[in-house]
DNA sequence: ATTATCTATAGATCTATAGATAATGC
DNA sequence: ATTATCTATAGATCTATAGATAATGC
């Protein structure tokens, strides 16, 4: 079985996996294709036309910014003309969508998972597990994806489904949060704040990461999670055992702990 | 003397001074002024047309968005038509360069005098003020202008100004940093990761900082504070001490300690 | 005379649609 | 017949400049 959601682009691949199951539209190695030949062509990239286009936005969108990349952009770094763009996504708002909830969907449901059965492990462990792997998705890909959160686009009712992904998030990491024992004798206020100041450190941390890309993205994905401990409270000698607890953990329901 | 970069609009202002000292383009209250009348009168606004226009880009480009804002929007809520802008700015990306400017100076400003004078402070404390001034800067004005910094237009050639202020403004926190007693066991690649963490935290709580705008910024800055000392290894029960000698430091070069 | 503004517009985009075309599939 | 692509384009922008105009200043 295929490692999932392994890159960005793994990512959107398993997404577009559900609309086109077959590989009709994949090119098989030979020029055999349906459909008029493109009018530029180019070696076989091994992806959908589907997932070139969301790999083209992907780059553009980070590179050069949303609103200043065109459809015209996006299409022809993909090798086609503008007009075929209109085949796959309705515009450009469904290709940030879709970029959008491949990014946030594999951190959700590691949340979800070590929320519904992580009950044997201490919750530090748990938030350990969740910040480390955040970063290590974020920053683990070609582009910085996490930049696009930000965009004031996103607030706008077309995106409200990534934003209910990513509150849902949020309050995973609250819970996890609430459940660790440093966090013992906060009131409700001081553990929103905790939670605030945790989820920026996250994301913060994943926008400005390519300033200095020549670190290895584990350790520094490492190095970042034991200072969201330190943010939550957890004290520096028990830094130490809650990462050897994190290391216990599995990945998902099944499967070895990834890196071990 | 009046306080000068208490809020973004008065860094604009005392910028905007450099180049217009006398209040000819000011409104003096009366109509009097200068130059055909505009064509759609509003009450004064008390702003010289500059500072309209740098209130307006400033409001639009964080809730709509750079790239996504024209010129035609911008001078129309500035109360003016769009070639009227080409007046007082070369373009947008002549009032953007002064918005990102007008932000980072003021914590630039301290993070000298912090590490010039500060010499019978500890570090700690002085990392402790560099952090709560940088938030309570950018989450007290009225926009989100952070957001800006991220903006793949910023790192154009057109901003390196801004961009190695930003840098030197990084490398301030760095050597503050180094400074503090508990980074004396950490080698170079130990310090540079802390830097970029606590770096992260502080820009990456600005950006996150709108999604509960109902605590009081004072208080957040102070505890973002203390998360970034805590990010530096300093621990919990020196944390109140830090606190208490950061409160001694003065502002600047002279005046009294804000908020004492 | 100087200044701040205006109106008008050329030229360069950009989006989304209509409709044609060149493959394969049956 | 179906599919993926193409070409062409209408309509809506947006930027930057040219040149006119309506105030005050002297």
């Amino acid at each position: 079985m295929p490692r999932r959601y392994r890159s960005l682009t793994a990512a959107a691949a398993a997404k577009a996996g559900a609309a086109v199951c077959d590989d009709r539209s994949m090119g098989t190695g030979t020029g055999r294709r349906v459909g008029r030949p493109r009018a530029a062509q180019r070696p076989e990239s091994g992806l959908s036309a589907r997932e070139e286009l969301l790999a083209a936005a992907a780059e553009l969108f980070t590179v050069r910014g949303y609103a200043a990349t065109s459809t015209r952009a996006v299409a022809e770094r993909a090798g086609m003309r503008q007009a075929t763009m209109y085949h796959y996504f309705g515009g450009k708002e469904d290709l940030l969508a879709e970029l959008l909830e491949g990014t946030v969907t594999p951190s959700l449901l590691l949340a979800r998972a070590l929320l519904a059965d992580g009950g044997d492990a201490p919750a530090e462990a748990r938030l350990w597990r969740l910040c480390r792997s955040d970063v290590e998705l974020l920053c683990g890909g070609p582009h910085n994806l996490g930049s696009l959160y930000l965009l004031p686009e996103v607030r706008t009712e077309r995106f409200a489904g990534f934003s209910r992904m990513r509150g849902e998030l949020k309050a995973a990491y609250g819970r996890l949060l609430a459940a660790a024992k440093s966090s013992a004798l906060w009131d409700e206020d001081e553990l929103a704040l905790r939670n605030d100041l945790v989820f920026g450190l996250i994301e913060g941390v994943i926008l400005i990461h390519r300033s200095g890309p020549e670190r290895p993205v584990p350790a520094f994905a490492s190095a970042t999670a034991d200072a969201a401990l330190r943010v939550a409270g957890v004290r520096e000698e028990e830094l130490a055992a809650v990462r050897e607890a994190a290391g216990l953990l599995p990945c998902r329901a099944a499967g070895p702990p990834p890196g071990g």
